[in-house]
DNA sequence: GAGATCTATGACATCGGTGTCATGACATCG
DNA sequence: CGATGTCATGACACCGATGTCATAGATCTC
């Protein structure tokens, strides 16, 4: 491969020259210029990026630590692929900035990750962004001095700067709509209930009933997506789960579901069940996972939680704390998502009169 | 950052004799040893990967191309995430060899590939891998001499080393099953025809037909996944192609579909015609797009292409290139991949006089 | 015991860029 | 017209590793 001093040969100057004509921080002839611009198209020379970083200190390079890649195949999370819109969110923000992102997948091992912020440390990354899979508080190896560091979809208790869905605001958000759309009796079939997300949701949850003064009903609330091995017993937790609800004195009109996978698979229980969507029951979701949310029959309704903003995000901070050193945020920078709209979902005709008497008597 | 000059002196040895100790390439002795490992715990010292690049000219850097982190968004394709899959096996490859990769997203603008090969260039990576979305002719700007390149889920009319998914046998290895299952009347809902997939697995799906003795009724094969904008006129184009096969004088017992989601969504259009599932019909999909087989009721039988496998196997022939130097292998190599079973397709019962009488009423 | 061989180490040059400083050719100014 | 400033360019050192070669002792050989 071609060097500046081939360059400069070829052009007959000297390679501080090529090299002033590749950066344009000094005034060069204009014949001079032509000369060089032609010796690098005719050797097809590149600058080489080792040597820059060498001299400059400076690698340009970023490094992000996730398992979103590998986590595709088969251990295929309910949720979706939340932190891969996250990775695609970072990737773009990246991209513009005109930095270069090295990216290193854990493979789901989490003790790779000393391995991986080695490699990163090797090619003088200016920064690394961690991506958890999922909203969690994470304990990650101190990196070298001078490498700034954000987490994505996670937190820790060491101050570092962290961006996190609002998965409160999320699920508030959704009841919400429900209730405007004249809902009281609602059902929340949860996740794993030990999970942040699942506890900042059924806050989000609670609150939204609060503020339409509608008593919250635990027979109403029930986690319904424990962490088991096999699809069967998942499915019939689930089908246990509806049952319970459904055999309810007062049944709920709608069900929300921890994410856009359990609704999917209620959509086939409800109806085995001779219920009809959403005329006998309406369904919501969580995540707003495309390809189930717009692929139902019926469009189901889902908050979502904006992982590409997300990446995004954390990319903006990080960038922000290489280029001014402004301080770091000391508290975590939560994202907000919009809820989508499905026709899983009735409209309830409430006449206004109704509506408070029947807020009460829910209770 | 410590450089190794630094580890030198605090360790009262010459750089060299640190080089030595890294690298291991000539004896040490244990007291000069500990004293200069000790030096670079304590100061933490981690070689630059960028020094070593421009002295040895070797960057243990492998480029990849793709587009799926990007596309997993707003375009979410139908046919779930077969880059992504390949961009994992590429990624578990790549770890193993001790090599470093570099992920590039062309965010789905073609035209910015070369650029992001510029940059691998300007980092002087060694090899390129260049993941397509789908099985399709590509045709890439030409790289710098000296770095190897190998094409993922495409090919080229230049000779370039190629990995490709089995279409033709995937489909042929579907029919078979289904054929075997007892049906002899079998519809192929398929993608859209100019498709290099599509093309492919048809042959297959003849070719297994006429393996079996069953005459092809061209009435039984509509491209219905013509690529339209909106989902609308998507759910349309499917359900008057349901709606002609199985209006065919001689309906089919099971219907295939270009993939798993198309047969997801005629899940909805099937019960919506009153037919149960696969009591009354029958349904294959392509891809096992395990959210969609394994969470959809009944689970979807489907053909499996073993993307992950391609990556894997892609990266193995560029690793080869790049040690041995040996010769490119001058055909596309195929990769085969599995039937996954599944609960939509009935097992007909057909006594075997029956069978080849069958056979022949049904042409 | 003198020369040959081996062991452990260091001096020095080099990879490909770029920052610093010097220099020669003009232009400008008093 | 000599002093000063600007412009365009080059010489040289340096970034942090490592390959090459040299060398001082230690060990071995006949």
């Amino acid at each position: 491969m071609a060097t500046i001093y081939d360059v400069a040969k070829a052009a007959g100057v000297s390679p501080k020259t090529v090299s002033r004509v590749l950066n344009g921080d000094a005034p060069v002839k204009k014949g001079t210029l032509e000369k060089v611009r032609q010796a690098i198209a005719e050797l097809g020379y590149v600058p080489s990026s080792a040597a820059r970083t060498m001299r400059s200190n400076k690698s340009e390079l970023i490094g992000l630590i996730t398992g979103a890649i590998s986590m595709t195949g088969e251990e295929l999370r309910s949720s979706g692929l939340p932190d891969l819109f996250i990775v695609q969110g970072i990737q773009k923000a990246i991209e513009a900035s005109g930095k270069t992102l090295l990216i290193a997948d854990t493979g789901g091992k989490s003790e790779r990750v000393p391995q991986l912020i080695r490699t990163f440390e090797e090619h003088r990354v200016e920064g690394i962004i961690y991506v958890a899979e999922y909203h969690r508080p994470v304990d990650l190896p101190q990196v070298a001095p001078g490498i700034k560091m954000v987490l994505a979809n996670c937190y820790d208790d060491r101050g570092t700067p962290s961006v996190l869905p609002d998965d409160r605001k999320g699920q508030y958000s959704l009841v919400r709509a429900l209730i405007a759309k004249g809902h009281r009796r609602i059902a929340y079939l949860s996740l794993s209930a030990n999970l942040d997300a699942t506890r900042l949701r059924t806050e989000g949850y609670r609150a939204a009933l609060s503020e339409a003064e509608i008593e919250f009903d635990p027979s109403l609330l029930i986690p319904a997506d424990i962490d088991v091995p096999d699809r069967e017993t998942e499915v019939q937790l689930l089908w246990d789960a509806i049952d319970r609800v459904l055999s309810l004195p007062h049944p709920p009109s709608v069900i929300c579901f921890g994410n856009d996978r359990m609704a999917m698979r209620a959509y086939g229980i409800l109806r085995s069940r001779g219920l009809e969507l959403p005329k006998d029951i309406s369904v919501a979701g969580f995540d707003n996972y495309r390809l189930i949310t717009e692929s139902l029959y019926p469009s189901l309704m889902s908050a979502e939680l904006p992982y590409a903003a997300i990446g995004i995000r954390a990319t903006q901070t990080l960038l922000d704390l290489l280029s001014d050193g402004s301080a770091a945020p000391d508290q975590p920078i939560l994202i907000t998502g919009p809820v989508a709209p499905g026709d899983s979902v009735l409209d309830v005709p409430t006449p206004i009169t109704q509506l408070s008497t029947v807020g009460r008597k829910t209770t």
